[in-house]
DNA sequence: ACTATTTCCTGGATGC
DNA sequence: TGCATCCAGGAAATAG
């Protein structure tokens, strides 16, 4: 499930690869898509643009499209992964896999192609994307302990909240709460300055942790070249309900706020 | 204005 | 073995 450092992952390997091709045609599947703008909006947004920069924001892939000729037109495609979307850079003969609902043939010869099973991702074209949400690895210390102000929410729902912090997902709000010691289901507003002091610090150093090695790979999570994440070993609470904690032994629990499952341990989180 | 719950979707895991 | 059921979860929609 892409979460920021699978999502930086991926653009920055896209941007590697695919930074300055030209889109010569687009295919996008038939029945319902997972598009936010029309087929035809979209279709046209690309077409013999070049591609100019790919990037990250949110959990957003944000395509930097450039007319070919004159540098003009800054729509900007963006990609969102959804839980099991994927971006490959394959050449036109690889077999196409069931699922795969967009494939743009770039001017270098190979395609670029979106597959997505659960169909949770969706493609947009827009004039100038901005999350909603502030980048967790960008804001300051007292913006981010503001977010919470006031908030009866769990503090796990509201890093979750997009609008509130861009890019944060299941896996990386549980491993920064238990690094920083805090239960999932203090109300936000509980926590005091250091505690919030304590949560950005950790959640900044699980994410860049985790951009460094790859991202986690569970439930078949690849990059752009096939290549898996390494972030899933670093894992202290998530996916291990039962097992004994690291640090103190105790089992880890399992408890579901708002409809997502939450690991934590019981003796380290308060 | 907020917060909580439901919905979308498919494949893999589980149970009988 | 086969079939039904459950579960995963990001974010929009809906309900409270």
């Amino acid at each position: 499930m892409p979460e920021l450092p699978e999502v930086e992952t991926i653009a920055r390997g896209l941007n590697q690869r695919i930074a300055g091709d030209v889109i010569e045609s687009i295919w996008l599947g038939s029945k319902p898509e997972p598009l936010k703008s029309s087929a035809s909006e979209i279709a046209a947004a690309l077409q013999a643009r070049k591609i100019a920069a790919v990037r990250r924001s949110g959990k957003h892939i944000v395509f930097d499209l450039e007319s070919a000729e004159n540098k003009t037109s800054n729509a900007q495609w963006i990609v969102h992964l959804g839980m099991t979307g994927s971006l490959l850079v394959c050449t036109p003969d690889a077999g196409r896999e069931k699922h795969t609902h967009a494939v743009l043939q770039l001017v270098s010869g190979r395609e670029l192609r979106f597959v997505d099973p659960r169909r949770f991702g969706r493609l947009s074209v827009i004039e100038k994307f901005a999350a909603p949400g502030a980048e967790p690895l960008e804001i300051s210390s007292e913006n981010f302990a503001a977010l919470f102000r006031g908030r009866k929410t769990p503090i796990k729902s509201a890093l979750l909240n997009q609008r509130l912090l861009s890019g944060v997902g299941n896996i990386y709000a549980d491993e920064a709460l238990f690094r920083a010691g805090i239960r999932p289901r203090r109300r936000a507003a509980s926590l005091t300055r250091d505690d919030l002091r304590k949560l950005h610090q950790t959640l900044k150093r699980v994410l860049k942790e985790a951009i460094r090695l790859g991202g986690s790979s569970i439930s078949n999570y690849v990059d752009s070249n096939g290549d898996e994440g390494y972030f899933q070993i670093k894992h202290r609470v998530y996916g291990r309900e039962g097992k004994p904690c690291l640090v103190c032994k105790t089992p880890i629990k399992r408890i579901v706020i708002a409809g997502r499952s939450s690991h934590y341990c019981p003796k380290c989180q308060r």
